[in-house]
DNA sequence: CAGGATCCCCCAAGATACTG
DNA sequence: CAGTATCTTGGGGGATCCTG
């Protein structure tokens, strides 16, 4: 990912790509979603993300802080615990990031839709007999349910 | 990635981490855009997009067909070349995309702040010593610029 | 419980070369 | 120019053990 200058105003912005980089990450939104309703310790992110390990969870929080969207405190009281928060700039990405909540639970059906519909081929389908493509049917699914 | 039944409602909802995954992927949340104003043919794609090659960016797109994100057509003036463009439902998806698009011209900026300032711990901080935790400064970094 | 250190696997993505 | 086929690699992510 090296930003090319060219003439989209989206495309080639530092930034904009900066942005798509804190997306791409497995773990970056589910986390930073699982903090929106406050700060939370690692047993309870894990426990309420779900198939996350605890060094998968804590590299993940670390690059959140070195990106400035998490906070890292022990709380006085308790000493021994500690505690993750977003800071004021993390709290600003919940809002794209809560569109694409709003976008899942809207169109999720579509997606799973299509992706069956791909897999039959409804059988309506002619094709070529000796060409048949032969799609791998794999590495085209975004995830293994 | 196993989609855990918790008792938070979007982080166990399936159709919401399916959304993540779509995201997650490097190229998806780019080419969905590169294609926002229109249908576009692979060559435009590559020079409007920047730093993909034709081997991925193909890739990518029949990832984004078989969810049902976007279309291939060759259109019957050119029988010789293709088109790829938006489904609706792809379409719906701008709008998600867009809201990071915003997010990043408008923080993009204080992330890089932040980055930097991770990088030089500013001088003010007095550490131990003894037990300087020599963070590996990498892998940390999600790009690199 | 937090989280560092290690080892290992796998696949997204790059490079290159070839077909239509 | 579009797309495929190979080969290779970097690193994200899993598992496991060990410390404070």
């Amino acid at each position: 990912m090296w930003y090319v200058t060219t003439t989209d105003a989206f495309l080639a912005d530092c930034r904009a790509r900066l942005a798509f980089d804190l997306l791409t990450n497995t773990w970056n939104p589910v986390v930073l979603w699982a903090l929106r309703e406050g700060p939370r310790r690692p047993v309870e992110l894990r426990e309420r993300i779900g198939g996350i390990s605890s060094k998968v969870l804590t590299e993940t929080l670390r690059r959140l802080r070195y990106n400035g969207l998490v906070t890292r405190r022990t709380p006085p009281d308790t000493p021994s615990a500690v505690e993750y928060g977003l800071t004021p700039l993390g709290r600003t990405l919940l809002t794209p990031i809560d569109a694409f909540g709003a976008w899942a639970f809207e169109h999720g059906d579509e997606v799973m839709a299509a992706q069956e519909a791909a897999c039959r081929p409804t059988a309506a389908e002619h094709h070529s007999p000796s060409h048949s493509p032969a799609t791998p049917a794999s590495s085209l699914r975004q995830n293994q349910a």
